[in-house]
This record gives structure tokens, C-alpha cells and sequence, in this order.
RNA sequence: GGAGAAAUGGCCGAGUGGCUGAAGGCGCUCGCCUGCUAAGCGAGUAUGGGUGUUGUUACCCAUCUAGAGUUCGAAUCUCUAUUUCUCCGCCA
């Protein structure tokens, strides 16, 4: 959520960046409403004032044992005003909050205009795409011709878009998630976190799922609760309405969780495979760092997450999402496109990790501040999180870039303690 | 699921209708003192909003888990929710 101050000091530009969102939005009832909100709030405030010191008044006339009675009066109809005030007061303030709360992010100056994912900006590249003297397959076919996936059975079992794991494949998927973790809690410095898999309607707000995307989320009936859709949910809520000590920062947490999307409005696109599901699992990294450090903490992170592809020797890009491509709690996006060779024929760079610094967009809405020592005025914090990396697309595009003319998939080097000594998936897996 | 108890500042803890934004203690910060350490003395130590002055200070309003209510007046009374604890039942 933006400062409302902010917006009124900076109304251009902050137009300005929703205009680059291609984002309509119409300040002047906000400003209205503030408005509205300072005279009422001027009126209630002198009102109470009033009342305080005359009931202080009565308690003493009171115990002197004099009549207070047309002072009680007075007062009645005067806490009868605050209270009509006061209610006028709360709804303009849902109004200025609900207003608030639904305008995304300012897209950071150096991001690139666009209207979306054609125009994002290509930043770098690392390897380069192996050369397979055999037609290469998709990986949703080397998963069930080897028996380690079985979309039709996860079907059965659920409905579209949910994964099972055979085998050896199980052991991958279990081997790249403690892979990842232990690379980046001993190597990168992150505390590894565990934290539960569903979270109420209050921390899906403070990241920003709600209340605008509430259609992509699981809800359970009946209850305030919803699967997460990724851990950066409850990770960055950890020290919600908290006012955290400067010398924790900057705090970096990892988790593994599985997440859950609805996919609403994906219907048709990457119907097979492990690309779109609607439970994959997810290695995230959060931080929350001072405001000074947070664009080179976003580096750092994404330069975290891109090791792992390193390790695992996979080819990707970095690309910088455009405007139009930008996340709703997000300034500023980098991407990580993981080589396919399977994918549309030729091959082609597929998400696998997007790493964000939202400022304080969602500190503000969380209430995630920390204090400067020797300061008096609590600060928000900038959080920060990036997946590092989605596990089932690492899964696929191990599948993918490793296989071989028979069929079979080898095992990156890095992974091999991690699958127990096994050095390639065969038919005998 | 049934029965009961509880929730106060960074922490502990007092407070059952009227200068209580909250005693006392601990912790922390600053200063003084003590020729080490320790002890002692003094001061300070929540957050949000607003007004004025303008960057020094002042003043006002709100907040004792949250929301609603009773009252001239609520930490204190009532209701609801949430969380925690105890007992019973059930359960990985």
C-alpha cells in the first residue's frame, strides 16, 4: 500500500506510475474523502476534549456532594454527537483504506515500458542450450515413458493440473528441494523457516493477494483460511505489526513449502506437464532488509537464486519484467528463464524464478517496521522475495536438458549425494 | 467436541467505574559517583493520529488482545471473536 501523504505530495507521479501499469485510476475521491476525514476528525477530537475535562469536572462535583445533573445532560448529548461523528468518520476511513489498499505498486524508474511479457527486458544470459543429435522430448513424456509421473492417475485422484511422482522421481523432486535449501541457508546465509501451508484473509492482505486476487486463491469453506500460493506469504508476514530491532536486518528466511494456485483464466495454456499446476512446490527466499540496501539485496537474492541453475548446469536468461508485466506489490522484477529444450519444438526460456523488491508496498500494509538505533520513529522495512527456484519446473527442466537418445535422464553432479549415489534415471528406475 | 480459567507497556506484574497512558520490579539508554568487577544515585524508556510553532519545545485525541455495547465518564461492567492455559473426550 502507498502513504496516503505520499500521494497527495506526489500526485503526478504517482498517477504518472499507474499510468506506466496501464492502471486507471482516479485520485480525486481520495483526496476527497481525506479531506472529509481531517475536518470530521478535527470536530470529533475537539468534541472529546470537551467531554473529558467536564467529566472530570463531575467527578469532582460529585465527591464534594453537589448535583451534577444538567452537566450530565449537556454531556449526553454531546457523546451522542461524537457518536453520529464517529461512525460518519469510519466509513469515509474504510473508504480512503479500501481505496488505498487496491492500488499496486509504482513501477521503479528503471524499469522498462511495456505492456507485456513480449517487452521485457533481456539482461543475460548463462550457458548455452545443449545440441541433441536425437529428437528431443517433452518432459511430461520422459516423466511417464521412465514411470516416475503419472498425470492421469494424480488425475483420478484430484482433477486436472496436480502432479504424482513415481520412484526415482519422487527422490528428485525431494533431492532438488533439500538441495536448494542447504544451499542457501550454508552458502547464502538464510535461516530456514517451515512455516504452515495455509494462512488467514489478514496475511494474504499484508503481501497483497487480497483483497484483488482473491479468484486465485484456494479458500477453505467456510473459515478464513486460504492455501498459500506461495511461502513468501507467510514468510514476509513473520514479523507482522511488529517493530523489529535495526540489527536484525537484513533478515533472509527460506522455506520450502508446496503451493497451491487456482489458475484462474490459465485455462488452455500449458495444459501438460509440470509447468501450470495447481499444487507445485517452491523454494522461496525472503528478506527484509533497511530501505537503503533493498535494490542491492535484490541482486544479491536474484544472484542466489541464478546459483542454483548454475549448480545444477542449466542454461537460463534474466530478463527484467516491463511495466505491463509487473506484479501488483512489486517496483521492480527480474526474472529467471530456465532453457526447455522440450518446449514448442525448437525449445524455449521458461519462468522459473521471479525476484521482487517491493519497498515498503507491503511493510506499509503488514506493518513490518524496525528502528534505527538511537531513533526514536519506528520505519518500515522493504521486503524482498524471490523463488529460489520452483521446484516441479527445475524438475522438468532437469528432465528436459539431461535426457538421452534412450530415454533416460542423467543425474546433475551436484545431485548425485542427494539421490543416494544414482547416477541416471532409466527404465529400471 | 465438552467444562473451566486467563489475555495489561520490551519482559514480569498491580490495578473492579472518575487526574491510571497506566503503581512496583526487571531489562535497556544517558548522566553522576566509585581508582578494576560489582554496587549506588539521578534522569529517560509505547504506538498511531492531529493542532500550533516551525524543525527546539508545547498542546490535543486515541490505544490496557480485537470488535461491539452500557455510562456524563471504562483497563475496570456486558456481549461477540481470537489466542493461551487446565481438565475430560477423540486423534497423527
Amino acid at each position: 500500500m502507498l502513504d496516503l501523504k505520499y500521494i497527495k505530495t506526489n500526485l503526478e507521479l504517482v498517477q504518472n506510475g499507474m499510468g506506466k501499469r496501464r492502471a486507471n485510476i482516479d485520485f480525486s475521491s481520495l483526496l476527497n474523502n481525506d479531506d472529509k476525514r481531517k475536518a470530521l476528525l478535527l470536530e470529533i477530537e475537539a468534541l472529546r476534549h470537551k467531554r473529558n475535562v467536564v467529566s472530570d469536572d463531575i467527578a469532582k462535583i460529585k465527591k464534594s456532594g453537589q448535583d451534577a445533573g444538567s452537566l450530565i445532560e449537556q454531556m449526553k448529548e454531546v457523546s451522542e454527537t461524537i457518536k453520529r461523528l464517529d461512525k460518519e468518520r469510519s466509513t469515509i476511513e474504510e473508504r480512503i483504506h479500501g481505496f488505498l489498499i487496491s492500488v499496486p505498486n509504482i513501477p521503479h524508474e528503471d524499469v522498462p515500458m511495456g505492456k507485456d511479457d513480449t517487452e521485457n527486458r533481456l539482461e543475460r544470459t548463462f550457458g548455452t542450450p545443449k545440441k541433441f543429435d536425437f529428437t528431443v522430448k517433452p518432459h511430461w513424456e520422459i516423466g511417464e515413458d521412465l514411470g516416475i509421473l503419472d498425470f492421469v492417475r494424480a488425475a483420478k485422484l484430484t482433477g486436472a493440473r496436480f502432479p504424482l511422482y513415481f520412484g526415482k522421481g519422487a527422490r528428485l523432486e525431494r533431492a532438488l528441494i533439500n538441495f536448494m535449501l542447504d544451499t542457501h541457508t550454508s552458502q547464502h546465509g538464510y535461516t530456514e523457516t517451515l512455516p504452515p501451508f495455509i494462512v488467514n484473509s489478514a496475511t494474504m492482505t499484508g503481501t497483497g493477494q487480497l483483497p484483488k486476487f482473491e479468484e486465485d486463491l484456494f479458500k477453505l469453506e467456510g473459515s478464513d483460511y486460504y492455501l498459500i500460493p506461495t511461502s513468501e506469504v507467510p514468510m514476509t508476514n513473520i514479523y507482522a505489526n511488529e517493530i523489529i530491532d535495526e540489527s536484525m536486518l537484513p533478515c533472509k528466511f527460506t522455506a520450502y513449502t508446496p503451493c497451491f494456485r487456482s489458475e484462474a483464466g490459465s485455462y488452455g495454456r500449458d495444459t501438460k506437464g509440470l509447468i501450470r499446476q495447481h499444487q507445485f512446490n517452491k523454494v522461496e527466499l525472503v528478506k527484509l532488509t533497511t530501505p537503503e540496501t533493498s535494490f542491492i539485496e535484490l541482486e544479491s537474492l536474484l544472484a542466489n537464486a541464478e546459483k542454483i541453475l548454475q549448480l545444477l548446469e542449466l542454461p537460463y536468461q534474466v530478463v527484467t519484467l516491463c511495466t505491463g508485466d509487473l506484479g501488483f506489490s512489486a517496483t521492480k522484477t527480474y526474472d529467471i528463464e530456465v532453457w526447455m529444450p522440450g518446449q514448442d519444438d525448437q525449445g524455449k526460456y521458461r519462468e522459473i524464478s521471479s525476484c521482487s523488491n517491493c519497498l515498503d508496498f507491503q511493510a506499509r500494509r503488514a506493518g513490518i517496521r524496525f528502528r534505527r538505533k538511537g531513533q526514536k520513529k519506528p520505519e518500515y522495512v522493504h521486503t524482498l522475495n524471490g523463488s529460489g527456484l520452483a521446484v516441479g519446473r527445475t524438475f522438468a527442466a532437469i528432465l528436459e536438458n539431461y535426457q538421452q537418445a534412450d530415454g533416460s535422464v542423467m543425474i546433475p553432479d551436484v545431485l548425485i549425494p542427494y539421490m543416494g549415489g544414482l547416477k541416471v534415471i532409466d527404465h529400471d528406475a
